[in-house]
DNA sequence: TGCTCATTTGCGTAATTATACAAGTATCGG
DNA sequence: CCGATACTTGTATAATTACGCAAATGAGCA
């Protein structure tokens, strides 16, 4: 058992929290979200959703003031995400947005921020559902 | 103009793809992601998503191996990304999950992500759309 | 006012990340 | 095989980020 494992006795209600920390827990993969977290990878992966078709490194890379070098790791980074997808096609090497995944992830998150706490005693959420 | 504006002759088409890029660049905001983007971060939100009530600092602490300053600060840069409000509540801060903003963002950003490229080449959108 | 609790902020350090440049790999055409 | 093109990987460095500890701030209470 890993060192991170929270003690059982800081859930007060664990039967019923749990399963939704859990949930979030599992959805909010940190390397996603860090892949997004960077100002030159969100500009590479506009440039690629924009262009609407695979695209090679020194097309997409053009949107961006690093060297191709810095271009190529991050979009190797965006790879291991699970957020566009590489494929050799001769010299080349064409990316493309994982559009389905991408947005799946996102309405899965949204979904499972919308259900996690469905009748509890945020503010919001009962103006909502109430309203 | 800034120097970090790409070269108009790099957007083949521009005029349909500029939109789409600029929708996506704005959705897709590097420091909310980047908040998103650290393992103990998560576990604060998913405890204080879990507990589906608003929390202090002390409360959510527990779930995350790392001092209680580096949890303020921890939740600090959530706040400042828009994922959680806080408020004091006497000699405690209240911290609570922007459930609504959260779950729109997400929800924004799929259907971005959707009709960016609708009728567009990606094989998978074809296959989605046809099938 | 002085004391205590809850949280934040200052500061130094270690770890991670972004970057450039150079060298390497892969593929194609001669 | 050779050279050119496209991309990736090695390596060093600068910038950013996460962290712990100590001190400061803010609020309640005797």
């Amino acid at each position: 058992m890993s060192k991170q494992e929270p003690a059982q006795s800081c859930f007060p209600s664990a039967s019923t929290t749990e399963a939704c920390c859990s949930l979030l827990g599992r959805l909010l993969e940190p390397r996603f979200f860090k892949a997004l977290g960077d100002g030159n990878r969100i500009a590479l992966l506009s440039r690629l959703a924009g262009l609407c078709r695979p695209c090679t490194v020194s097309e997409i890379a053009c949107c961006c003031p690093v060297d191709l070098s810095v271009v190529s790791r991050h979009l190797a980074i965006l790879r291991d995400a699970g957020i566009v997808d590489a494929q050799r096609r001769g010299k080349e090497v064409l990316y493309t947005v994982n559009y389905d995944v991408l947005a799946k992830t996102f309405r899965q998150i949204a979904d499972a921020i919308d259900t996690c706490c469905s009748g509890a005693s945020s503010p919001q959420r009962k103006e909502r559902e109430n309203g």
